[in-house]
DNA sequence: CCGCTCAGCTAAATCGGATTAGCAGGATGC
DNA sequence: GCATCCTGCTAATCCGATTTAGCTGAGCGG
């Protein structure tokens, strides 16, 4: 876009030298003998004239373009994601890479031209990301390439994964709730959400549960009960009043996700309990409503910032991609939702 | 990235004719004579082969990359902002282009520096975006340069800028409350927020209050009063619980932001208030809150998406660009928090 | 004084396309 | 029968770098 730039023939000519001697001191290369001299023509002269490399001719010859495509079924779109991007943005930019940024909305067509515009630009890799953990099958064009999947797993596909560790996750809500001494009146609103069509449980819901499950038995303590519903406020609200209306009276809430969470305060507060005075709450994600609330959400955070960030690092670590499962820690947001017991 | 791509000069020679014929064939263009065996010749070969053009080698020669650069102070970040780079994407992706999505964080030196990094990968165009609607003064490596600003203004910057109509959204935010029957006990919660810095009023409340101010007047209503306070939920907690502590009893709060009106729902609950039964509320932004709010909010939409899309629409509509300001309408989104006046 | 080595540099090819200039051969005009 | 025109194609360049192959002249050993 206008004015013509600069070119690495204007430094060498500015210096006196050849393309291929301004090339070999602009590179740094050592391997090719340069005079301490030239090189610092060369250097001087590209500095007086603002020389920059044109990325796109070079990476014709090098076959890299620093460059790293993104494709997400509708990543863009939901609250936290953008954490994501910002995470891989940052990664990028540390090692002077830039991110093209994709979005198939779950449409496979899309998505295969999507990856298709990727590669015919050259892209050094494709990280392939999805908005919740889930099984994924990516689209042809992508086997045989620089992948990484991104909050999402591809059981026989040759690319490694990298996904919030949602077990341990669940372990840590139970550490946390048996810390503040619960160990009866405990629910979970929200339950596995197992997905039909997704073999065993690596989704979200099903290892939060598990974990949760596993480390309150060991601590003595159980689930009085686990409540299915759907991952929304309405749903939230819904099956919390329910539960209240038919005479239970928790002590601590395990909402399997923020969003419920905003439920459950809601039809808590319509009963006259408060949190966490009457009922603790704990949850998962961390979203942003999360320390709005009030009481502010004692949760789990979902680590978007650092799965985006990894996904990049794994790329630029250089070498073959293993296709191994990187499990990224959720940490404790610890807010003020979560109580000791009502009564003690 | 792995295997070697099939060239132009593979499906030359599957087909049996030269580079040149095969590179005609392929772009359709007819000012050069190709018969039309040969094209077809050519066609099928790429076809059979699954020619891809590399757009990287082709921007050598034609100078463009089919690639949008943006560059913005935290857009990522924001709730709502992934609309922005949804849209955004959605348009270019309409026209076979892709994005270059960077952020820069308020930091002028990363700003300049991303910024290169485009230009040495030869965008085609660059958007500016800012989060919030402001003034800005470009990087001065965006002089000369296909710009489009988005979400802001620089005065005297040679760029079209895509803003929300905030003026407008002012005047329909009266409208509504003015068919709704309402024309006392009106409160603005949340004010200019005018910016110290930056001239006149282009900024979001400055527009938004003269709007509001300049039709309810015309019909004859009015504001009882405008609280200036931060655009947060905590300040709309607090300075609505102080407004009612007083002893006043608004009728119809408008809620310069939808954080501004989740706190204003909280004091006005604590307060024993219904809405809309006792107060309505109407708000701007239409954040993801917004519609998960109990009762659902009433609000003008920042309309983030179409400005995204604008600005990638002026860049591939060919031409210059010219330095006009594109005002983005903002929808009212009626929901369940107006009402007719209390007691009426 | 001759042949060798080596430091220091340059010419030329290459990457994958787009584009300009030009060539061969048949049809046409006169 | 000869010049001209047009059709259909190809050779050669170019875009902006990187990289390979090779050239030149000084220093050195014998």
């Amino acid at each position: 876009m206008s004015e013509r730039r600069v070119t690495m023939a204007d430094v060498a000519r500015e210096a006196g030298v050849s393309p291929t001697t301004a090339s070999f001191a602009l590179s740094g290369r050592t391997d090719m003998r340069i005079s301490d001299a030239s090189r610092e023509r060369v250097l001087e002269a590209a500095r007086r004239l603002g020389y920059r490399p044109n990325v796109t001719a070079r990476s014709l010859r090098t076959k890299s373009t620093q460059t790293i495509g993104l494709v997400s079924d509708r990543i863009t779109t939901t609250p936290f994601a953008g954490d994501v991007i910002r995470g891989a943005m940052e990664a990028a930019r540390e090692r002077d890479h830039l991110l093209f940024i994709t979005e198939a909305d779950g449409d496979r067509a899309a998505e295969s031209s999507l990856v298709h515009a990727l590669l015919d630009r050259q892209v050094d890799a494709v990280i392939y990301a999805t908005m919740f953990t889930r099984y994924v099958t990516p689209p042809k064009e992508l086997f045989g390439r620089r992948v990484v999947l991104l909050n999402c797993l591809a059981p026989g596909f040759d690319a490694p994964s990298v996904v919030p560790d949602e077990l341990e996750a669940g372990r840590d809500a139970a550490r946390a709730l048996l810390a503040a001494g619960h160990t009866r009146g405990i629910w979970a609103i929200g339950g596995h959400q197992a997905v039909p069509a997704t073999p065993e449980g690596i989704i979200a819901g099903n290892e939060r549960m598990r974990g949760l499950e596993e480390v309150l038995r060991e601590g003595g303590a159980r689930l009085d009960g686990v409540i299915e519903c759907d991952w929304d406020t309405l749903d939230g609200y819904r099956e919390v009043s329910a539960l209240l209306a038919a005479g239970t009276r928790p002590r601590a809430l395990v909402c399997l996700a923020d969003r419920v969470s905003f439920g459950a305060y809601q039809a808590l507060g319509e009963a006259g309990l408060s949190v966490p005075g009457d009922v603790s709450v704990i949850s998962f994600d961390d979203q942003d409503i999360a320390s709005v609330l009030r009481p502010a959400l004692t949760t789990l955070k979902l680590p978007h910032h650092q799965l985006g960030r990894l996904a990049v690092e794994l790329i630029l670590r250089g070498g073959p991609l293993e296709p191994a499962v990187h499990r990224v820690p959720m940490p404790l947001r610890e807010r003020a939702s979560l109580g000791g017991p009502a009564g003690t």
